[in-house]
DNA sequence: TTGCTCCTCACGTCACGTGAGGTGGC
DNA sequence: TTGCTCCTCACGTCACGTGAGGTGGC
């Protein structure tokens, strides 16, 4: 029988961390002293702890080593932990790689230029989205996706049926053109709707994998922000896997005022366009 | 300008988050009403926060970052930060590929046998040790052992220089054997002494990782059990990498008490004998 | 008036670590 | 007596999430 000291040497485990596990109830002492609470443990104590010591290796918390070390417990829970675990883990491997991935190529800026590195790139996944869209081939983008974006916007106001979100812009094209653009307008919806004849409700598909960038100011720079985030997909191992996207977060319009938009989309006169770019990404050479 | 909420839609950061950027000082609002306390921010703050967010899914911490985001920092110190990130993710994903290896071992046991699987194999490091030592072949472990373990103790307990761990057993054949067995009695020490002729001081090295089991009972079935560890190390791709030691945690030995040994380490009589078996272990086929 | 947004406490999370202040046995 | 070990609060960690209870503007 040993005190909590030398049950702590024995097994390496800290006092503290034996007072908890009693405390929580998943190794209570074999014996405690009534009248000084002195703990006292016995040998035959060494495999249940050195199985919770295994169990906290392997990264299963407190609770769940409690019901893995539960005499009750039956042989497809345990299986169903394990699975749970192993998925658990493959999936912070995946995270961490990409952190690793990301942390090096800030370190190549950081080797290479003086300049600072551009940290706004950001990697995410993109929602599915219900909306209502107007795809067309556009002789020029300027004022073709204005009058695209009303087009798609009327029935949408008529029915209140937009969403919390602003409008995207998708371009089809698998390269980048400003003539002949095969563009789409899409519209968040809160519910969908028989659309008229040239409009369509379906959902934009989520992506597991974005490189993503806001960019505040004029559109006219837009192109420039679109080039430098698909610079930085390529210098990251990444390639293009779906069509560009652009969030309109916060933006401008007075045919849009007249319909009533919520004020949060529509940027006062002279104040910041928000606008985010969002390239779909896969690993180069992977699936 | 936006008030906390739609600046929150904005960029998908929660309004708790935001909130708590402020408490810390991460990200002031760029206004906070006098009276009512309301945050008001601008499109100005966003490549801030942009930064904060791409930082924080590198897995800085919040207060690595308001460092990282200071105007004053260095290219070297960010180097520092990167570099340093650099080694800490590597860590976990080499801890995480570890664990997912024994979660699988522990699934293939489940799927394979009835028998609850063995989890008392923990992989772990194990510290240098300074200790007094005598290395000789034996020509039978059971008593040669107990001899060579007075002739280290004598001159320890002598000079009062035994730390506060067992005794260990280190068996230098590659192949384990009971005859002409060449083994070594190691006792960790507080401080180094000049030895009489056959005893060394020195240290023992550390091991990167041992695979390591406690057993409780008679030394008769210690055999056994280093058998069991040798077929897991198989199982989950491991290979021995130096010489197994045995570690008595807890051990009864007549002449110890004589010698006035710390309590800790012995057992009474008829209680039970602690040991731990320790095998140095590498990733089979790789360095 | 109702609903929505905003505010400030204050507590919970997770697995302990770190004192503070006091006791008991050699 | 001194030093060592044991005890029980109680608070800190980290980055928020979750109510509680109240206010302000349309």
């Amino acid at each position: 029988v040993f005190k909590i000291g030398d049950f702590s040497r024995l097994t390496r485990v800290s006092v503290k961390m034996l007072r908890h596990y009693d405390e929580i109830g998943l190794l209570k002492p074999a014996d405690v002293d009534a009248s000084s609470g002195y703990r006292f443990y016995t040998a035959a104590q060494l495999p249940r702890l050195n199985r919770i010591i295994a169990l906290k290796d392997l990264g299963f918390s407190l609770d769940q080593i409690a019901g893995l070390l539960a005499e009750d417990l039956s042989p497809e829970a345990l299986r169903g932990m394990l699975l749970l675990r192993q998925a658990e883990i493959a999936a912070r491997i995946r995270a961490d790689q990409q952190r690793m991935a990301q942390v090096e190529m800030h370190l190549r800026q950081v080797d290479q230029a003086e300049r600072p590195p551009l940290f706004d790139v950001v990697l995410r996944a993109l929602p599915a989205l219900l909306v209502a869209s107007a795809r067309r081939r556009v002789p020029d983008l300027e004022d073709s996706v204005a009058q695209l974006f009303d087009v798609v916007e009327l029935p949408v106001a008529a029915r209140r049926a937009r969403a919390q979100a602003g409008p995207i812009l998708l371009y089809h094209d698998r390269d980048y053109r400003e003539e002949d653009a095969d563009v789409e307008v899409a519209i968040p919806l809160t519910a969908p709707f028989a659309p008229p004849e040239g409009i369509a409700v379906r959902e934009l598909p989520a992506v597991a994998c974005a490189a993503c960038a806001v960019y505040t100011g004029d559109y006219a720079r837009l192109p420039e922000v679109l080039q430098a985030i698909l610079r930085w997909i390529g210098a990251n191992g990444y390639r293009v896997s779906g069509p560009i996207r652009e969030h309109f977060l916060r933006f401008m319009s007075d045919r849009a005022a007249e319909l009533g938009l919520p004020e949060t989309f529509l940027a006062q006169q002279g104040s910041q366009l928000v606008t985010e770019v969002q390239i779909p990404v896969e690993t180069d050479g992977g699936g």
